[in-house]
DNA sequence: AGATAGTGCTAAAGCGTTTTAGTAAATCGT
DNA sequence: ACGATTTACTAAAACGCTTTAGCACTATCT
């Protein structure tokens, strides 16, 4: 192994203490350095390649500028919800203007052992953001309030933990209207993700509040729990095919999932959106190229994790925070999924 | 700011020194504890919830216990690159075995400014595993020659570092051929990524090398760059649609890219298979579920990152290295997009 | 000329662990 | 009963940085 080279080195070689070099580094103000000294540690910093190390940093300075990601998923479903991509391009863009990084941090939900905890206690991370936490998260709030920072994409109820979402009950509502006003009136639902999750339940709801608006009955047997993944959508859509009686249209809470359900239509022949009109969910970036094109409801991945890490960071510099609780808008992209008027 | 707890605090609490903390904590052997001390030094250090700081270990043992993996794209195109997400699942189960994390690090092409010394001198990771490397890595080899310990999927020609990868040339020739035997004399090729790609380039060999085999010209104007992207392969074949003479068959280096170009036909309403016959490369684990189903390469994308870690630990651990360059095999998958027998 | 302020730098403590070298007490062998 | 071992633990150094407090010197003011 190659002997590191330190800043010691560096002061040495530079004729000057390891405070200067560090003040020099730094770049700190208030510290005066004369230009000749600056630039002869510059010059020779550079010269013997040296690299601060960043766990002596972190001691020193008491903090690690990272931020963890943490997805309340199974890693393989993590990787497999595409949907995440986007809100990790809008996270990282803020993060790195900040100095922080990103580290990314699948938590299966039934991993219970305090791991939330140790994130923070361990010092692996200065700050958290949260994505799909689940009604049983306690040991969250229980950190939260121990003084962690963090922000929740999605929401539990009753915490002061700050999040922003989505409005997912009314882009349901949203989903299934456009389904209705085309004149459907047997309509079945596949959900994003178990119940469990809140984004889930509301989407849900935001399902059955639209058909008892238009008195249509539920049809228990028509609705199904996905789990982000094509697998399930595939699944989900196979049964519903084998019963008796079928709907003409389907809301699928999640574009993912909804491209496995495409699938199994593809399987037995059933013409999307001429038999079967779909309607997806997230408008992930795929959707537009999905056979046919998907409609959905659009969600500002992007924003939401530009969103989540701004308040983070704001959390982390003690700054005013202006809002605990940010709800973007979403909106209905319609392309071929969901056909044309089908009372015509 | 709470104060934290340290393991100071858990020896004066105790009635030990932090020593004993240490090694009843870590579990030394041949240090003898008795086993009185090691029930209550553990029983404080949960009572006080304790959690070691991992800078300060870091530190202290002179190693992070995280290894990097680097992928050499823009941070958008490493999360739409589907096939990622398999290869994460193995590094991820080997690594975690022996207790080490996983840091994501998307790193752009253009940024040249000594990335990869930055990670391993400034001490972020122990290792790196890098995807998808290109020729002009230079930075890359010279790290290694000064020690660092790297595990590339893919290879950079003339370097003496250990590599895990497939038989991009002989995959390609498996694709062409198979499309050749179904009796296609005009085919085309989408390549998955530009040539400065070690991958991308040996796939277009093999592509060129059926052809040849089997005496079909190459026509250069059938040719076209994909990036990894469903976008590029929707614009390529657009491009390739707009041409006077078409082909009856295109070898498309990349599911992602494959995606795309499937829903160019779509919108012109160009059948495949029927009219248009198709074959992936990469086995993504959406390729089942597109529509139609595609015909593609397996790569085992599992695999490769199990056996990417597994190297890099053995180096690690500076245990003998039983092998420095794997090739994997790759197989066909034959679904629908290839369609039937043309001749016939 | 003496007090005051400003400039350019450094010594040393501190961050929270791990680890080497060692010590005191208990046990053993003869 | 005395030295040799073993047992159970600890003191202190080390890891490589940041940061506070302060020192010596020069320039400025009255």
């Amino acid at each position: 192994m190659i002997k590191r080279v330190t800043a010691q080195d560096v002061a040495k070689a530079a004729g000057v203490s390891p405070t200067t070099v560090s003040f020099v580094l730094n770049n700190i103000e208030g510290m005066r350095i004369s230009k000749e000294t600056r630039d002869r540690v510059l010059e020779v910093a550079k010269s013997l390649n040296y690299h601060p190390d960043s766990s002596a940093q972190k001691m020193a300075r008491g903090k690690t500028s990272v931020i963890g990601l943490v997805l309340r998923q199974n890693p393989e479903k993590a990787y497999a919800d595409l949907f995440i991509q986007d809100v990790m391009q809008g996270i990282s863009n803020v993060i790195r203007e900040n100095g922080y990084q990103l580290l990314f941090i699948p938590l299966p939900p039934e991993d219970k052992e305090s791991s939330y905890g140790k994130l923070i206690n361990e010092r692996h991370v200065d700050g958290l953001i949260v994505s799909g936490p689940t009604d049983q998260d306690y040991e969250l709030v229980e950190v939260f309030n121990e003084g962690a920072k963090i922000v929740l994409m999605g929401k539990i109820r009753g915490s002061k933990i700050p999040f922003i979402d989505i409005d997912n009950i009314k882009s349901a509502e949203l989903a299934t209207s456009h389904l209705v006003s085309l004149g459907h009136k047997d309509i079945a639902m596949i959900t994003n993700a178990s119940l469990n999750y809140d984004s889930s339940k509301d989407r849900y709801e935001g399902f059955r509040n639209v058909l008892k608006k238009n008195n249509i009955a539920l049809r228990e047997e028509w609705v199904f729990l996905g789990d982000r993944t094509p697998e399930s959508g595939y699944e989900a859509m196979r049964q519903l095919l084998a019963q008796k009686s079928q709907p003409s249209a389907v809301f699928i809470a999640s574009d993912t999932v909804a491209l496995g359900a495409m699938n199994a239509c593809y399987e037995k022949n059933l013409k999307v959106p001429d038999e079967l009109a779909i309607v997806g969910f997230d408008d992930i970036a795929l959707a537009r190229y999905v056979i046919p094109p998907l409609t959905t409801i659009h969600l500002p991945a992007y924003s939401l994790g530009l969103g989540a890490a701004s308040m983070l960071i704001q959390q982390l510099n003690d700054e005013f925070i202006e809002s605990n609780e940010i709800i973007l808008q979403t909106k209905l992209v319609i392309r071929e999924s969901s056909g044309k008027n089908v009372q015509a």
